[in-house]
Formats: C-alpha cells, sequence, structure tokens
DNA sequence: CGTATCGCTTACGTCAACGTAAGCTTTCAT
DNA sequence: ATGAAAGCTTACGTTGACGTAAGCGATACG
C-alpha cells in the first residue's frame, strides 16, 4: 500500500514543480509534509493546499498573502475570535475575488473587440490585396 | 491649455504609482512620454497603456508579457502577416483569460462554501457558550 | 540673489521566489 | 561490496521590479 502519501518526486511530477520549490514551500510554512526518517512525504492535506498555492500564484497573490489565504482554508477547531476574525478576512478576500473577477470580464470584453477589430482589419486587406492583383 | 499631457508628478498621482516606476516602464519600452527639453510629458495613450500595464499586473502578469500585449493593442497600420500574427497571439491571450475567470469562479464558490461554513460555526459555538453560562 | 522644488541621470541596494552547486546519508540493484 | 539514484542540508547566485541615494540643471518664489 502506498499508505495515500507522496514522494517528493512523485509530487514534482504531478504537479510540475521543482523538488527546491516544495521544500522552500515548506521553509515558508506553507507546506508541512510527514517525515519518515529524512525523507519528506506529502499527504493529501499537502496536495490540497499545493493546488490552493498555485491557484493564488496563478492570480498574482504572493506567498506570504497565500500563507494567510491557506492557514484560513486550513483552520482546526480554534478560539472563536479567531474563527470570527477569520470570517472577516475570507469575506474580504471573496470581495477581492469578485471585483478580479468583474475586472477580468472587462478585459475580456475589451479583447473581443480587440478580435472583431482585427477580423475586420484582416479581411479588408484581403480585399485590398485581391484589388491589386 | 494643458495639451492634453500630464507632467510625471501627475501621472503619478492619478495612478498612485512613484516616479521611479514610470521611468522605469519607460525603459522597459512600455510607455513612451513626450519630451518638452528634458521633462517627460505623458500622453493620453500613455495613460490608457498604464491603466492597461496595471491591470496586467493586477492578473499576475510580468512586464515583459505586459509589453507583448501592449504592442498588440496599439498596432499601427502594419503588414498583414503582422496583424494576422497578433490576431492569433490575442485570441489565445483570450482563452488564457476565460480560463482564468472560470477559475475564478471556482475559486469564489469554495470560498462561499467555506463562508457558509464559517457562519455556522459562530453560530453553534454561541450557542455553545451560552448553554456553559 | 539665494534656495527650494521638480525633474533628470546614473548607479548601487533590496526583496521575493526560486535556481544551482557542493557535499553528505540512505537505499537498492548489480 | 559498490556505485548509481534519490533525498537531504547549507549556502551562494539570479531575475524581476522596483527603492533609494547622490549629484546636476532648470524654474519659481520670497
Amino acid at each position: 500500500m502506498t499508505a495515500d502519501t507522496l514522494t517528493i518526486r512523485e509530487m514534482c511530477d504531478a504537479f510540475e514543480v521543482t523538488p527546491r520549490t516544495l521544500r522552500f514551500y515548506e521553509a515558508k510554512e506553507l507546506l508541512f509534509p510527514h517525515r519518515e526518517g529524512q525523507k519528506r512525504l506529502f499527504t493529501k492535506s499537502d496536495r490540497a493546499r499545493l493546488k490552493l498555492i498555485l491557484r493564488g500564484k496563478r492570480f498574482g497573490f504572493s506567498l506570504e498573502e497565500i500563507r494567510q489565504l491557506l492557514d484560513l482554508y486550513y483552520m482546526g477547531d480554534q478560539q472563536q475570535t479567531q474563527i470570527a476574525a477569520a470570517y472577516d478576512v475570507a469575506r474580504a478576500r471573496l470581495a477581492d475575488l469578485e471585483s478580479r473577477r468583474d475586472e477580468l470580464n472587462e478585459a475580456i470584453d475589451d479583447l473581443k473587440d480587440q478580435l472583431k477589430w482585427g477580423e475586420k482589419m484582416i479581411a479588408s486587406m484581403n480585399q485590398t490585396r485581391r484589388a491589386a492583383e
């Protein structure tokens, strides 16, 4: 049985990252792989966290920001004040993501216009070329 | 008349960036302010470009990627092959943005679930606290 | 006329996020 | 037994995106 843990190499292959990157994330307390002697063993939780880390990076968050967000996602049973604080931060993050989505939709609309313009351009140039032949 | 151009300071105030940043963007050929003697004068085109630069950064693009995208947006009348190539790149970018939006929506849904969970948590903890009093 | 203020250039400093190299154990197949 | 492979630690190097400091020219102001 594989005990549901991955070696560092398997983890790298699964997520297309380097060992250095995984060790770096551990040093920054973004991942907490178990140890079997010296060797790291990455659990299901680590895989879920790494997925969120990479997603966060695609959205342009810094590792430090991502670490805080992970602390939110993976809170155990904590004190009420902690939960409440986390709740507020999560709501702020939601607002951030929604505004990002809106801006992204703007950018998409802009680009679609740009593409229409490009199509007309190409068409008219083909026109011109045929006329010149 | 202000000739529709901004000094570097006005530009900084308008976009909340530092002079260093604007000079840096010029050095990297992302902006092309005119000169009045030594002094930079930022045109409407520069303002539009800077808006796109800052938007790109919020989406996690590197300045080099952004420069290429700007070259697309602001192509003059070029050769057909150039237009056609730009068209392809723009379509690829559109696909990228749309997939980002989809992933963003996923993240938003996840977070909404998380928030519901948090609300329940807080509610049940208030319950517990009242029971213990 | 002195002196601030604004802008310019040149150049070195910095921080995040890894890359890369050196040298050391453990493991496992030949 | 051994030597290649995989993993580890430590530490210095690198790249991108600016920050910051020094020093100079022009311009405005009291």
